[in-house]
RNA sequence: GCCCAUGUAGCUCAGGGGUAGAGCACUCCCUUGGUAAGGGAGAGGUCAGCGGUUCAAUUCCGCUCAUGGGCUCCA
């Protein structure tokens, strides 16, 4: 007599077991056909699961997370019964949620192709259209494995032998198609339909580089056709964002074939890179770092004794000189560490904070390159912390705090937080591991930030935060980071005198707030479109004359900008005044001062943003406060006409 | 490094076994024009590199390099 309490608080009764299903069709025609699957008691079913006893139900549809949820799940499912009856060969592997959509993984003989991807999708069309039950069943465990090994699946067969013997598993079969699964699914493949298969790509068996490479189709699955279209135009959208495409159209730096992953910076880049470093610069200053420099080749026996070179000497470029073995420095950390140990330090000094703007290299396999996002030589802004144990805390907030400031300052606000704690090979005691993690931790809670663990992720050395930010199709980059480290200083003979006269090893802070420029540029250029904040944009006003009479006046009016430490450049050309805005507006410059006569005679001047708009009148002196006042609160208080 | 795709003028791209084409940009000339493209003419390419097949290769095949999408990696 199962008494089922829906969510708005009513209830309904029967005298018999129901089904999900049969609630929703009991509550209405409409509802029958949008069920997905239930809530039962706070655990997602099926929809055809039974109900015995009483119950508290929410039935999911489409409009709900879960129920996009299992239209992803599902149509993956979809796509292996496709593929299976397309090429019959194939053996099926995993295939998951992902954002936007899902992935399944396939062994086969031969390479997909586009071709192959097209019948696929037209497939997966026709089956959703037949509205083939999905059904589900169970097996003991060892019924599951004879069931797999039957039909020559044997990476299925492999995922069941690592299950216990005496669990039961689920299978769920659409047709012609089986597959293990966890579930729950949609009803049937008629609930399916808004999809679209968008790449092809290689990965790892289970995810290690040792084992088979499967091929991976990416597929997107919405809940209906006005989202998959919302989803494809924001995906094409993002792509005009892409700090390769921005950088080449306002020619701010290039790569090529002779130094892969080594960036060519253009004068226009090279300017955004000043703006960024200057600003950095001027705030590290302000939080007490003291900035230094390090040389770029270093012999090796450095390494050796950092424990470097045992770990990732493949990713060092090595030189060889007069028999002597050296590397290019892929970190700055180990010649902090050199600068650390000249003259005997104090505990008094501590917390010293040494910050460089490091060039590193590091041979980083082929296909891992991106753009400027990943590259072999970049620099960073590091910061070496050398403090005491007590002093982690205050260090960790003080950084984290540091961090935001300049964030907000660049326009990001959505940062992800991630702590990578204790890896199985590591250094250090238990104890320490507790403290420096619980540190780490306690100084995000302290913030209120919603971070999330990353549990056998940290350094050998210590655990990490690690500051993320999403470029514009949605990839997560690591670019700040906080790391606690109480294995190198030791290594590399660091020591103070404590207040007893004793020695002690001090405990080092790796840190960096962009991570690289490189990186925190490309990621930035996409943020902002390419229209880069005043204060950081390479061009910042062009001066506009309509005919040559103006010119003179447009020269001074670009020297008295100039003077006052603006990026100003005046275009004379003889061209139409229509096509010099078009220009400049391309190029993304902030703002535009077109002169003709009668700005002349009247001393003021309108201002025409990049986005069209006019502001103004302006004369000299109220526009150079008015811009002042935009790069001294990097765009806070943009340019405007103060009454 | 692994899987797949791509590489043609400065840029964006078309073409295709008989040594190449468009638009924009560039150079020159005309035009002095008020808020996103004025007009005309000209120049510009070892079709990524190396090898093979062929009477003939930019086109087909192989290798290399680079780039793109993933996987792995990211101290």
């Amino acid at each position: 007599m199962p008494s089922i309490t829906l969510p708005d608080g009513s209830q309904r009764s029967y005298d018999q077991a129901v089904s999900v299903a049969d609630v929703a069709a009991d509550i209405g025609p409409g509802l029958a056909k949008a069920a997905l699957a239930g809530v039962v008691d706070g655990t997602l079913v099926d929809a055809s699961t039974s109900i015995t006893s009483d119950a508290q139900l929410s039935i999911i549809t489409a409009r709900d997370e879960e129920g996009l949820h299992l239209i992803r799940h599902s149509t993956a499912h979809l796509m292996a019964q496709a593929v299976k009856q397309l090429y019959p060969d194939v053996q099926v592997t995993i295939g998951p949620v992902i954002e936007d959509g899902f992935y399944y993984d396939f062994a086969y003989e031969r390479p997909f192709t586009p071709e192959d991807l097209e019948a696929i999708e037209k497939r997966m069309s026709e089956l959703a259209k037949q509205a083939i039950p999905i059904n589900r069943s169970e097996l003991p465990r060892d019924e599951a494995l004879a069931f797999f090994a039957n039909l020559s699946e044997d990476y299925k067969s492999e995922l069941i032998r690592d299950i216990p013997a005496e669990e039961v598993l689920s299978l769920y079969e659409q047709g012609d198609f089986t597959d293990l699964c966890r579930g729950p699914h949609v009803p049937d493949t008629g609930r399916l339909g808004h999809f679209k298969l968008m790449k092809l790509a290689g990965a790892y068996w289970r995810g290690d580089s040792d084992n088979a490479m499967l091929q991976r189709i990416y597929g997107t699955a919405w809940a209906n056709k006005k989202d998959l279209k919302a989803y494809l135009h924001r995906l094409e959208e993002a792509e005009k964002r892409d700090h390769r495409k921005i950088g080449k159209q306002l020619d701010l730096f290039h790569l090529q074939e002779e130094a892969p992953g080594m960036v060519f910076w253009h004068p226009a880049g090279w300017s955004i890179y000043q703006s960024v470093q200057q600003y950095m610069r001027k705030r590290q200053i302000e939080q007490g770092y003291k900035e230094i420099n390090t040389p770029q080749i270093v012999d090796m026996s450095l390494w050796e004794r950092s424990g470097h070179a045992d770990k990732f000497g493949d990713d060092m470029f090595a030189v060889n000189s007069e028999d002597r073995k050296f590397a290019i420095k892929p970190m700055n950390c180990p010649c902090h560490v050199q600068v650390f140990n000249q003259g005997l330090r104090s505990y008094r000094e501590l917390p010293i904070r040494l910050a460089e703007f490091g060039s590193c290299h590091r041979n980083e396999l082929s296909g891992a390159l991106h753009g400027i996002m990943r590259v072999r030589g970049f620099v960073q802004d590091d910061g070496h912390i050398f403090c005491t144990e007590e002093q982690i805390p205050s260090e960790s907030a003080a950084f984290i705090d540091f961090l935001h400031a300049v964030y907000e300052d660049f326009g990001f606000t959505e940062v992800i937080y991630r702590l990578s704690t204790r890896p199985e090979n590591r250094v250090g005691s238990d104890e320490d591991w507790d403290k420096s993690e619980k540190a780490l931790a306690d100084a995000l809670d302290a913030k209120n930030l919603d971070w999330k663990e990353l549990p056998g992720e940290g350094a050998f050395y210590g655990p990490k935060i690690e500051f993320s930010l999403k470029d514009c199709i949605g990839r997560v980059w690591q670019c700040g980071t906080l790391q606690v480290d109480f294995s190198m200083p030791g290594r590399l003979g660091a020591e103070y005198v404590d207040a007893n006269g004793d020695r002690q090893v001090p405990i080092m802070l790796h840190r960096a707030l962009l991570g690289s420029f490189e990186r925190f540029i490309g990621i930035l250029i996409e943020q902002h479109e390419g229209k880069m904040p005043l204060w950081l944009a390479p061009n910042q006003i062009r001066i506009l004359n309509i005919t040559d009479k103006q010119s003179d006046f447009c020269q001074k009016m670009e020297k008295s900008l100039l003077d006052q430490g603006f990026r100003a450049q005046s275009d004379l050309r003889n061209e139409k005044i229509g096509l010099k805005i078009r220009e400049a507006t391309l190029e993304r410059v902030p703002y535009m001062l077109v002169i003709g006569d009668k700005e002349i005679e009247s001393g003021m001047v309108s201002v025409r943003t990049r986005d069209a708009k006019e502001i103004g009148p302006f004369d000299l002196d109220a526009l150079i406060t008015g811009l002042n006042n935009e790069v001294a609160t990097c765009g806070r208080d943009p340019l405007k006409v103060i009454n």
